[in-house]
DNA sequence: TATTATTTTGCATACGATTGCAAATACTTC
DNA sequence: GAAGTATTTGCAATCGTATGCAAAATAATA
């Protein structure tokens, strides 16, 4: 019951020091002697005392938090890079803040805006796209901001992604290789940078090789729209012997649709491809073949590059392209010979 | 590059009124007149001010932050209920601080005092223990501590859980009725409280119908311990005709491991039971019955007590218990008399 | 209009730390 | 042991906001 706040007043008090030698002691940086210091945290110890860093930051300038903004966190790809952010912003002494930019609640703005109140030392924005108007408001401050998992065309962030274009270029070749006619395409929301890099990768390899897009239709990113796609492009008559779908998680909704409410086999009838590389995908149940992200490097460039900008008012946004392996798996044949 | 704070008081000069003016027109419960208030929005507006949360926070002794512990996002439960969890709090002005407790990065009980440091106004652990050592550190500073997914002996702790107790023993009952004879169990980590009680219910109610556990594994909340498990359950001469599994995410696993390398069919040859009801358990390639956590009242209740206790310090810890439905789908049958 | 009750406002202090500066102490070196 | 240098220490100001208190302004009442 007793709510008592240690500060670090009493600490002194009870060290017989000054306040400043308690704040010295806890600061990596200071100068304290052997004696005070064993002094002080024998003290501080004893009371239990530890710095309030909320205090500390409203001095120096630096809260130690970083605020990330996610919005779907039900494709698996983005609990995972949650993860290893946090991790590793935990080992540089670093708190992330976490914001859901739900389609609810309303405007991405709004929701930098409250992060900003909290005075983070940066802002990682994971799938989210934002106004430039907001843009200028974080670099007025110096807060740098990171796009992760997306880029877009205003050079005042800086934006990690794998590269996407490159992505769509290697699945578009690998199909074609394995033989097949007619390819399809799911597409993801639109407005998303990696749904158009990805696109735009896979449609122009296509180009070189004298084909184009035999079919395509919106997922949105949605594993229902998804799922409705599949329905429209395999009804027909006609349907394609192999579909690229822009996400993991959209592909388990297409290959669910097809084997168990069309009744196609995979990947005899038709070859699907994803694109991530979630866990889900290694699973012999679906056992997708798919394009890896790799999250570990997309992540290790993300926080250092965040860090790099707290450090060094100066640095330069950049745009990073890391690039992904294709892995091969089940749910895609090699070669036509074996569907016929 | 004008990296310029904006305060309080440079609205206050631009608006020809005192600081304090400003401070009163940014606090809900404060008085100010409409001409006041006018001139403030509008200085407020022109300079992009908004105030500080952490300057608020130090003299309210309210930082509107909560600490919250995640050790398994990759178990699909979590970044459901993490989603969630934010956006309630959210609704409600409050922001979520992410803590990893990651097996790598050592004892849970300095995570927490990290947590303590940001001057959070309370802490949710979602499937996480914590020493009784910390729990008076938490409770001397006035900080409430929420278990959720989890429940603990320690009656300083609210604690909410689905009722996984009765839970088991619907999935006895279940099993029982569907004509079963040998029941395996695949445990997870066995100092969880979810684990012993879901084990228990389904162990008890075995009893009560004269029947007891066919064979047992470990398989700790983990994707390859669960495979493990699996292969030495079902490598024997007789096997077990329905299987228990302590979580969907193992579920998915012992499938993959009985379908794909041991080549038996589910449910004629076995049926698997799940617990969670992860989204997807509901995808056709497992269609895993299962028990529903019901995450949704989960964290309703999680957030209403977080906030109560925040309100009120004299509010008591309580545990509760949520009843979840049972799902049934396509892993388990009915009775043995199809199976045969 | 005079008087009282109510609201609004500014002043000054506090929250819990960090940090520049100057005084005090400790350490070198001859 | 004295003189000079390096380190430690305490004082006091500061970060940006909230709030108790008393004075000023406004509204209500007679």
């Amino acid at each position: 019951m007793a709510t008592k706040k240690i500060t670090s007043l009493e600490v002194a008090k009870l060290a017989g020091v000054s306040q400043s030698a308690v704040s010295r002691v806890f600061t990596p940086g200071a100068s304290a002697s052997k004696k005070t210091e064993e002094k002080v945290r024998k003290a501080a110890m004893e009371l239990g005392y530890r710095p309030n860093v909320l205090a500390r930051s409203l001095i120096t300038g630096r809260s130690r938090i970083i605020g990330l903004v996610v919005a779907h966190l039900d494709n698996y790809f983005y609990p995972e890079a949650l993860e290893l952010i946090s991790n590793a912003l935990q080992k540089k002494g670093y708190h992330v803040l976490v914001f859901m930019a739900s389609k609810t609640s309303g405007n991405i703005d709004d929701v930098v805006d409250e992060i900003l109140d909290y005075q983070v030392d940066g802002i990682i924005l994971a799938s989210v796209a934002v106004s430039s108007k907001l843009a200028s408001r974080c670099n007025a401050r110096g807060v740098p901001v990171i796009l992760f998992n997306r880029s877009q065309d205003d050079d005042r962030f800086s934006a990690i992604t794998s590269d996407n274009i490159l992505g769509g270029q290697k699945v578009a070749r690998f199909l074609i290789a394995g033989g097949h006619k007619r390819i399809g395409y799911i597409a993801g929301s639109e407005d998303a940078s990696t749904q158009r890099d990805r696109e735009t990768g896979f449609v122009e390899e296509l180009k070189q090789h004298g084909m184009s897009l035999y079919a395509r239709e919106v997922g949105n990113f949605n594993v229902d729209e998804a799922r409705q796609a599949a329905h429209k492009m395999f009804s027909g008559d006609k349907i394609p012997d192999a579909v690229f779908v822009a996400s993991d998680h959209m592909a388990f909704a297409v290959m669910d649709v097809l084997r168990f409410e069309i009744g196609l086999k995979i990947p005899e009838q038709v070859s699907v491809f994803g694109y991530d590389d979630v866990p889900v995908s290694s699973w012999p149940a679906y056992d997708l073949t798919t394009v890896r992200q790799p999250a570990n490097r997309m992540i290790a460039e993300t926080v250092s590059m965040i860090l790099e900008s707290i450090e060094n008012e100066k640095t330069k946004p950049r745009q990073i392209k890391i690039d992904g392996p294709l892995i091969m798996r089940g749910s895609t044949r090699m070669s036509t010979t074996l569907s016929k």
